[in-house]
DNA sequence: AGTCCACAGGAAGGGCAGGCGA
DNA sequence: TCGCCTGCCCTTCCTGTGGACT
């Protein structure tokens, strides 16, 4: 057994790569060119460009679907201004933060820590006051005449778990401060975001503000085309490839994210065959394998309690006897049965509803409230995911849960 | 027009774990 | 050790709601 390991890892090593950077095709990759980003690129540097004289630039928030290149832009022309910066003796920070992860910048208290931290504060994850929280990012940051740029990615996800509040302080932060100046950007999926502020936050931002149109299946062509020359060893796509790749994610708002993912696990399953070039059948492959890895990723880590929800919401069809929607009542009696046969005390109904909105959130089930006249009013829920990730999911929840 | 259903979802607060300073 | 603070998960209580039915 060892030595086949063994084996496997040597001819793993001897084999020719077909990657020659993967990394080109992930999130982390800043690239130097964005193609059909001009505009946005030259707003974003004009709304910037005042710090390099030590001038606070207005607050900026830009909005876009996911993959609009939202956030591979901001972080280009930030890199950019730092290197001008640095050259001439100007003190700019910037700090990135993104509010989905959770135990780092998911509250208040956390997103302050983790700006504290960043100004090379130790602060514990928890036990202080919240305003002594700012009170330690004040005084880190005051020390001296410091313009610091404040990028708050999917900030969307932020307000709407700990409400507007926070933002309006974050603004407030200036008044506070002598020396340093800052400014926030905001990053948010939701064009709708800012119109469900509060209108005392709205004013207190006196933003600028840029819109991410999505990409369209020839602009994602180009995205690919660009980044599969640095990824890939030259020959390993062909045009048939990449069309179908952006094809694929043009079907989905032009999602340059979910094309190159595509690509990347393209790649990966071609060269697990020992392929030399990526077929078109693999771009189909990747597609499902995506979204299974997904799936398992986000439910990776939950509560036994949700992971019931889930396995509920699941396996709805199953139970549904007369075949009408499935709903949160149905949802809910299946999730009690479960709780019995698994030995855990059944949460609240009211509890429940909220993880079937969490479920939402992440994309696993799309619901809608409907109203069933003198039946009642209710959510109809729908599975977002192919059959074959539903019954991997129900599998591996099985396991856990020994049900 | 009024009733009624089956919830949705907001608000308030309890209980718990965990960190900090006195 | 104790009191105080936090986040998190959860319950309880409550009001609101759209449309079929009477």
């Amino acid at each position: 057994m060892q030595l086949s390991l063994q084996k496997l890892f040597e001819n793993y090593l001897n084999k020719k790569s077909i990657f020659v950077n993967k990394d080109a095709l992930t999130i982390k990759y800043t690239p130097y060119d964005i193609p059909h980003r001009d505009e946005q690129i030259n707003l974003c540097a004009q709304i910037l460009a005042p710090s390099l004289r030590m001038e606070r630039p207005s607050n900026l928030f830009i909005y876009g679907k996911t993959g609009t290149g939202k956030t591979v832009t901001i972080k280009h022309v930030c890199s950019e201004l730092e290197k001008v910066a640095n050259d001439k003796n100007i003190s700019l920070k910037v700090i990135y933060l993104n509010c989905k992860m959770r135990k780092v910048a998911d509250t208040e208290y956390r997103l302050i820590a983790q700006l504290a931290r960043e100004m090379g504060v130790d602060v514990p994850a928890t036990g202080l006051p919240t305003d002594e929280v700012y009170n330690l990012f004040y005084k880190a940051v005051d020390d001296k005449e410091l313009i610091i740029l404040i990028i708050l990615d999917e900030i969307d996800q932020l307000i709407k778990k700990t409400g507007d509040e926070i933002l309006y302080n974050l603004t407030r932060i200036n008044s506070e401060l002598t020396k340093a100046k800052i400014s926030i950007i905001g990053i948010s999926n939701d064009i709708t975001f800012k119109s469900n502020l509060d209108p005392r936050v709205r004013s207190s931002l006196n933003e600028e503000e840029i819109i991410f149109p999505p990409y369209d299946a020839l602009q994602l062509k180009d995205i690919l085309e660009s980044r599969s020359k640095i990824a890939f060893v030259n020959g390993v796509v062909s045009e048939a490839v990449i069309a179908k790749c952006a094809a694929f994610a043009a079907r989905e708002h032009g999602d340059a994210r979910k094309a190159l993912d595509l690509l990347r696990v393209a790649g990966e399953l071609a060269e697990r065959e020992n392929c030399e070039t990526i077929l078109e059948r693999h771009i189909d492959e990747a597609d499902e394998k995506i979204e299974t890895d997904q799936v398992v990723e986000l439910i990776k880590g939950l509560p036994k309690q949700s992971l019931t929800v889930l396995y509920a919401i699941l396996s709805m069809d199953k139970f549904n006897e007369e075949n009408s929607e499935n709903h949160t009542g149905l949802v809910y009696n299946l999730y009690k049965n479960l709780c019995l046969k698994a030995g855990l005390k059944n949460l609240t109904q009211r509890r429940v509803s909220d993880l079937i909105n969490e479920f939402d959130m992440m994309g696993i089930i799309t619901t809608k409230v409907i109203s069933k006249g003198r039946y009642g009013r209710t959510k109809e829920i729908e599975l977002n995911i192919s059959k074959e990730t539903s019954e991997k999911l129900s599998k591996i929840i099985e396991e856990n849960l020994n049900i």
